[in-house]
DNA sequence: GATTAATCGAGACGGTACGTCACGTCTTCTC
DNA sequence: GAGAAGACGTGACGTACCGTCTCGATTAATC
């Protein structure tokens, strides 16, 4: 039978079933709140607790940070919007795939890129990203849950394109993607510089024919 | 004539030239020496002035902030480090410049690889960068006083090779650039991916010849 | 219907009922001592709570001021001495009442002599004494609390002299007690000439027979 | 021929001749003010040093604490009083001597009253008799200076009074006086009772014929 | 009148304590 | 037994003053 590995003294995991909806809810949502009206750095775990209407250690029992937190009320926000948009019968966030690798990866990018300017989102991802450098254990999760499954979508998509020949065989998806989401990711992450669709264009076009002469 | 804006009622400025030496000095090394061991966030603003020998006061006499401190520790680190390197008669941070643009490109990538992962960097850089996505104003000083002279030196080298024809001449060096540093300051600090030179080697060779068949 | 007036907004007052009494007792002994051992101006909440093993903001949440703790420690310190001391069937604090009003207030005063005298309550009485010329609010309250209630109980004995016909019946107690009390009060406290037992009787007996030749 | 003993090491006598006038005024003039609207305690060395337009080593090298400087600066109000009220060949300070004991005093001790009451004077000698109760060379300095030189006056009168026959000759004058004026002293200072002209004319007659039938 | 040395205004410095905020733990009472 | 409430010990915050020290710039006594 399978045995829990022992590892250090761990709290006696509280009783998940007992557990309560509506406070699991309001301290999603005090957090989202308040990481937006007042920054990450100021958003404390009793100004959470105070403003959900709950007692602090109903945070403490269930998360270990206010990273954590934010981080599962983030990923609860990306799913309940994935769930509004869902259409059935089709991944609801496969990249389209009309043939043309360009087309179909500014299109992408342009809605990344209105995505990356909504304020909704915009503070309390930034605050994550800032949260996951530092912290290790929040970035691990960070990327893993939230980038990663992202990235692959673009992985999927230059595979396809490979299939067609619109990309050389001997091309690493998991490295060619990265020409054109990581510029993205830093100008908008460290404010570089300004982010628009003729930037992320140029990105594309730049990154499937490169700048060497031809 | 100019006029100071009025702004909002502020200290009247200490006098500058009155500054000790000696205590900035201690205030750099310790800030530098407890972000390396306890990390940024459980560096505090008491842990550098008890270090450096120093009262609170001169720490708040001078910086706004324990991102300022560790901002200005650092870029205090890098002047020395270009001090010490320097070579009379030759830019100390001018990209090499042998005529084959890859082999330079390559070459400098490698080194920004070594240095990223020598831990006496890693650590505070990390911090740094983790701030400054959070905090716009010490984000703006880091981007100006660290991140874009470095980005600037690619853009030189950029436009070098346009005028030997390396590089296609409408080509935008600012945003050529990022094809192959922004992967790999992603990887590094939000640790999606390993980085190895292997790693930015290809890198090199996708952005120069893009990843769509010649 | 009463009403409480607004003031200013203020705190939400604590729950009394989840004080926590060993701090209390803890901050009280930790207060005196300390006032004891390095007088009341170099005693600091910081010191106190320190000593105590209590939060500082233990302190904060009960009391306003150093000098509120002092006082309320000194009432504790007065109120366990009395617990101890009581007889049943008899007011603790009662003046003895022999008939001979000199020899019994005599008594009362060289008993009062050497309390001021030991250097347990001489170094917080004096403190809370200075406080309270300064402070209005510890000063009311000192008043009330420790010096009226003492000085009351001559009151009736001068009452009940003047029943007896040993007191002119025209004499205003509340003054007349002054005249032995205060000069006794001022030589200890601001150190104006020494106290005896013989200082005292000489003023008790001035005060009942006068000064002019009878 | 005198020699200074050797004593703790000590510093260097600062130059008296050399001595700004300027800044001594300009400091008393500040600590009197500061102390009438801030009070004692939150008056501050460098509040006085910034408000006299003086430097704080000014105020370190000519006294040794704040309540130095107050007491001097109070002393000095008082000698500026005395000057200006001096009558050529009579001292200014002696009481009247009209043959009537009890007149005079009640005289002597209503004007006394509307000293005391008088809010120039309250709030900088009441500051200055607490920190004498709790600093033991300030409160030497205080009584030796200012109380006792008062009291003397009484003494003397009462001197004068026992060679008249209107005190009886085994009266200790130093005692007697304190009959009066201690009780008057303990009201206004530790607020125990309003004070009145009726007041001390009433202590005065306790004083003089006592308090016991005759 | 020039020289020189101490005092002066100014304020940076290493410190201590302030009173506040938030942490994470614990306890009490309610649902 | 989970949850709301909040007191607790802890520790850092940023501020106010402490008393010392170091700067030129007066300024008063000596040359």
């Amino acid at each position: 039978m399978a045995q829990t590995p022992a590892g250090p003294p761990r709290k006696p995991a509280p009783d998940t079933a007992r557990r309560s909806e509506k406070s699991r809810r309001a301290i999603y949502d005090a957090a989202l709140a308040l990481v937006g009206e007042v920054g990450y750095a100021r958003t404390t775990i009793e100004g959470i607790a105070a403003r959900a209407g709950v007692g602090k250690q109903t945070i403490y029992r269930w998360w270990g940070s206010k990273g954590d937190v934010l981080l599962e009320a983030f990923l609860d926000l990306g799913d309940q919007a994935a769930d509004r948009t869902a259409q059935p019968g089709r991944d609801p966030h496969a990249l389209p795939d009309t043939g043309d690798l360009a087309a179909d990866l500014k299109l992408v990018l342009r809605a990344t890129v209105d995505e990356l300017l909504d304020p909704r989102f915009e503070v309390p991802s930034r605050a994550l990203a800032a949260e996951g450098l530092v912290n290790e254990q929040i970035g691990k999760e960070f990327v893993a849950k939230l980038l990663e499954p992202s990235l692959q979508l673009y992985v999927d998509r230059l595979r396809s394109a490979q299939r067609a020949g619109a990309v050389r065989p001997d091309v690493e998806p998991r490295i060619a993607l990265e020409l054109f989401v990581s510029p993205l990711a830093q100008r908008w992450l460290q404010r570089t510089a300004p982010i628009s669709y003729a930037y992320v264009d140029t990105l594309v076009d730049y990154a499937l024919y490169g700048i060497a002469p031809r």
